[in-house]
DNA sequence: CAAAACAGTTGACAAAGGCAACTTTCTATT
DNA sequence: AATAGAAAGTTGCCTTTGTCAACTGTTTTG
């Protein structure tokens, strides 16, 4: 039913049902956390330096949408409390970089050993085609209220995040792709510092994906020469994933060289990237070699792609 | 992947990571009522109240799970606001019914108005598909979570459960079957007011679901001889039906009725109840007798259906 | 009929968190 | 190179939100 103004009120009214549902089932699971001597927001942050290498104060402000003195003072009390350990950032001395203690880990993994527990009992109560179903219906919710609520922004890099942009890229290539070498680990930091010294800004460029104000994403052009751009470091993060970032960034990227001028772009890529592979073949892109590869830890072919401007 | 401990820890951890998720979408959308002048909390009793008719505080702090004392509160604070007005029970001089002002309606209103405008917005981003997607999986996610969560109880009646049989079910028969005649009404009220009247304890009895400690569903077993044992006021819930508890309420009735030694059931029910019709087909009824009825305020089929025990 | 359970209220108190001013550092602009 | 504006983080002040336990009066139950 659309009512006169042509709104979906059913579909409104349906949505508004499930986060009422939501919030008791969430009040109900908070409540576990009692005894532990830390609130849900407390939890929350703890568990957001644990999955963050590297975080901020402010990083976590914008994931977890908190106020600043309010996080200031929870991270305070985690100090005191030996959870964390703060180290002046490298790159910028207003800030540090917070990571978990051993003692903050033990208390992490306790109470994620609640949680799950307490998960685990919810679960006993359906069968398995039912958890099946149940966990298929929460990715699709995920997934379009990411994109229904993601405040995406697409921006060039700032000094500050290089160090991101190299960490990170190492990290998902050796959970998902399993690249652990050294020789790749290297050529990775040093390609992307090299850029940073020859970084020519009437050629070059690094685009930053941003997610709620916070990095999540990343894509460089490089000059080979006047008229062959090279597209490398592409990378969006796996929550951002299937809701059209990626193509976004690539486009973004696109249209740069079309202004740049570039007569034609290049990438090279590895065959596993089934994602990237058909972004890129959709986007023009054709495949014009490929080659084994064994120097990056796991044995993987090799492709690049071309496509004229 | 399954560890040692058998626990399917790949699926907690992203009901986890669901969890999580929503935790900052509804973190999102509360920040819409700050204006207002009410909380969360007394947005959700508010809302509650609107929909509940006749609610008692109790039943507030039953379904939202939230502490007396507080509830007593927000509705002080209502009441002093001029949102809702209190009577006293009939049935119990404890307990106070609870119902929105013209005031609060407008409140309630405003409120809903604020939420809706705010979901609209979100959809926009959303294709038509992507819309039905999300929704759809919205319905998996509630279902199985109730499922999983819910706090199932079938109980004998209580003096105060007549008047929420009666109304519950008035309500439910007019939004889902049309069934407005006063003929109707007064067919359902004498109806129970006489069971009741006639009740008796070694033929007869009248069960009550619990739902989070509220009724949410009921049936009834009265004699029409010694052998023979009628079904009726059978209802659940609509928020609690696809998930077996109406075939638990069922099961009970009939585990009743042989334990009281019948040798026969029966029950009425119109053709459009199709759950119902299926349940009563599983469990061992066969459709015996059929008729039109024009009283109820729309024309229906009317259906017994018989079962000997 | 007594004991237990229950609906609701109230006081005392603690936790949660918003807001704004302030320091120091960084970035952008000229 | 100078400077203004923005940003990271801290702190004080304050309100709101929520918990807990004791208390009154009523209902239910054995």
């Amino acid at each position: 039913m659309k009512n006169e103004m042509g709104k979906n009120i059913d579909t409104i009214t349906e949505i508004r049902g499930f986060n009422r549902f939501y919030t008791n089932i969430l009040g109900l699971l908070e409540k576990d956390l009692y005894g532990s001597g830390y609130s849900l927001s407390e939890a929350r942050v703890l568990f957001e330096i644990s999955k963050t290498e590297n975080c901020t104060a402010v990083q976590l402000c914008n994931t977890l949408k908190m106020d600043r003195g309010y996080m200031s003072r929870i991270i305070s009390k985690f100090e005191k409390n030996g959870l964390i350990s703060r180290r002046e950032s490298e790159t910028d001395s207003r800030a540090f970089n917070i990571q978990l203690t051993a003692g903050g880990n033990r208390l992490f993994h306790e109470l994620n050993e609640r949680s799950n527990q307490q998960i685990e009992d919810l679960l006993l109560k359906l069968n398995e085609d039912e958890k099946l179903k149940l966990l298929k219906s929460m990715e699709t919710v995920k997934k379009y209220l990411t994109k229904a609520t993601a405040n995406i922004l697409i921006r060039p890099y700032k000094k500050s995040d290089i160090s991101y942009v190299i960490d990170r890229q190492l990290s998902l290539y050796e959970t998902e792709r399993h690249f652990t070498s050294e020789v790749w680990k290297t050529y990775l930091k040093q390609g992307v510092l090299e850029l940073l010294e020859k970084f020519d800004p009437r050629k070059d460029c690094m685009l930053i994906l941003e997610y709620n104000a916070n990095p999540a994403g990343c894509v460089a052009i490089t000059h080979t020469d006047d008229d062959t751009a090279q597209y490398r470091y592409y990378f969006v993060e796996p929550e951002l994933r299937g809701i059209g970032v990626g193509h976004r960034l690539l486009e973004e990227a696109l249209s740069f060289c079309k202004e740049k001028k570039y007569r034609h772009i290049f990438l090279w890529t590895v065959s596993a990237q089934e994602t990237a592979r058909s972004l890129y073949s959709k986007a023009g892109f054709t495949l014009t070699e490929s080659h084994e590869n064994n120097d990056w830890g796991v044995p993987v072919t090799e492709e690049k792609w071309e496509k004229d401007l």
